[in-house]
DNA sequence: CCGCATCCTCATGGATACTG
DNA sequence: CAGTATCCATGAGGATGCGG
């Protein structure tokens, strides 16, 4: 069921033990999203096949990365990361902040949910810090992806209704990727939103990556 | 001969898309370590298959983590990481990190190089700085392994012969990766040397994880 | 020896059908 | 909906061959 060991006494191999086989990864970064049902991993990966996700998630479980529970309305079980699991979160942005030379190419013809941004922005964005908090709310393809970004760093979650009077940045996925990276600046971004008050949100979130006091 | 892509525009999945495969993170595990030849790969990478060794070479190159130069005894050939490849230290960083409780259980059946306490010992000292540079070797299985720490965080590399006049720390595996995650206390540590320069060298590398101002 | 290429076997992944 | 069972394709693992 489980993936062969490398038999190392290594970090790195006994890591790759646990979380190495296909797929396991990106079920952690589901799960980073947020609690998750069985089918709701099924839309988050869409071409694997059920008896596959099943097999991991055995194997994650047996491991202590994700366990079950209860869902939210009663009698449903949840799938969730441990306290360990929650900390590959570092791993994966480290990951994500590593692929940005390919994924500069583009979408292409690759799936994508907007919901992959949460864990990418997080990934981007990691090093900033505000003295005061500045909420910015990412909407693309429909979905609203809060940004809040404090004393400890960002916070992104997906919103499940639309915010009201919370500062708006309507997007596309390359473009609220290239803003995070770095690669285009506010400014041009910033030309899509009309409010005012959004400009001060979008460029604190988005500006240059040394910590800012305000 | 590459393995399959995930299909995803999302940035983990890209990683991995390049990384992911079997082998791959440990042959950068490897080229972290430093440039080699084929057969010192397969040295450190006890058990893979020539072929798929021979593979992941020409996948990883294909991609660019890895480039084919010349060996320093002229004609043969060496791999070494290109520029973007030296960057996956930072997610083979967190890895190792988050691999600690799983390597407490301790060696057990599995094969061991000294040489990975390299990218170990990087990785648990990571966030170390000194404002005068401190060097200890540590000394495992005849292995001579060089810990520098200075205000850009440690630097660890093999030593191909003894250092005079050094601190040097003699040390199992499993006590030198307990001493840098904070397991066991350098006091503990320092009593298997007579050196007293020599604990002066061990508190500053494995102290207290806060940054150190001496 | 080193650096692969070839062949063969079998475990794993992937697609789909099926069941509680 | 949440998985399990089945079958096929593919990639890993191991032995061996072979030119430089």
């Amino acid at each position: 069921m489980a993936g062969k060991s490398y038999g190392q006494f290594c970090g790195l191999a006994r890591a790759l033990d646990v979380v190495g086989d296909r797929w396991n990864l990106l079920i952690v970064r589901e799960l980073l999203i947020g609690p998750a049902r069985f089918g709701q991993l099924r839309v988050g990966l869409p071409s694997i096949a059920t008896n596959l996700l099943a097999d991991r998630l055995k194997d994650l479980e047996g491991h202590g990365v994700i366990e079950r529970r209860l869902a939210e309305d009663g009698n449903a079980i949840a799938y969730a990361l441990t306290p360990w699991g929650q900390q590959l979160q570092e791993a994966i942005d480290a990951l994500i902040r590593w692929s940005t030379p390919v994924m500069r190419y583009g979408r292409r013809a690759d799936s994508f949910d907007p919901r992959w941004l949460v864990p990418a922005l997080h990934a981007l964005l990691a090093d900033r810090r505000t003295s005061t908090p500045v909420t910015l709310v990412v909407l693309v393809d429909g979905i609203h992806i809060q940004v809040a970004v404090d004393g400890d760093g960002p916070h992104v979650q997906v919103l499940d209704e639309p915010p009201d009077g919370a500062a708006v940045l309507r997007a596309t996925p390359e473009t609220a990727l290239a803003l995070a990276a770095g690669a285009i600046t506010p400014e041009h971004a910033a030309a899509v939103s009309d409010n005012p008050a959004d400009q001060v949100a979008i460029h604190t979130v988005f500006g240059p990556s040394f910590t800012r006091s305000e």
